[in-house]
DNA sequence: GCCAACGTTGGC
DNA sequence: GCCAACGTTGGC
């Protein structure tokens, strides 16, 4: 079993709009960057746990859990002209992009600012919080993500 | 295969 | 709005 997270503008798609969806569920659709889809594709599996992270708003950080319900498959708006995310390249035949399906499990207790992630030592080697990382899918060890669980009551 | 130019991400 | 970092594109 492993663990995720996974960065959402908070204005484009948040965790609200994640837990207002049909059976709390949505695919993850979107993802243009090919490590990222690698691990869509992949590495997910149902089951997985992720946490859901809000970026590009004034306190990014992370504010809820979700489950992976569904594993990879191809992201039809790669298709579809007239999404955001068409990528004319993209072949039905032979797809490029991939995305998984998410349920909402809870928002966590409090959000957890990124400012705060840094300041633990024992975070410092998640991926999210090397530099220049600008993956939107990042993966999460079992120990940091019991020790991101802790800082819900902290 | 190199690399300059350009576009995007995302924190601040 | 700025800008650092990174990925992609395309000419050569």
């Amino acid at each position: 079993m492993n663990y995720w997270l996974m960065k959402s503008e908070l204005n484009s798609f948040s965790i609200d709009d994640l837990q207002r969806m049909p059976e709390q569920t949505d695919h993850w659709d979107g993802v243009r960057n090919y490590q990222a889809r690698n691990m869509l594709r992949d590495q997910m599996k149902v089951g997985d746990l992720a946490f859901f992270y809000h970026s590009s708003c004034e306190v990014p950080g992370i504010v809820g859990l979700m489950r992976v319900v569904q594993e990879g498959y191809p992201d039809s708006t790669a298709f579809d002209p007239h999404s955001a995310y068409y990528d004319p390249k993209s072949d039905a035949n032979k797809p490029r992009w991939y995305m998984v399906d998410v349920q909402y499990i809870r928002h966590t207790k409090r959000l957890i600012p990124l400012a705060e992630l840094k300041k633990h030592p024992a975070l410092a080697r998640m991926p999210l919080l090397q530099k220049g990382n600008r993956l939107s899918i990042l993966p999460v060890s079992s120990e940091q993500w019991q020790y991101l669980l802790g800082l819900e009551n902290a």
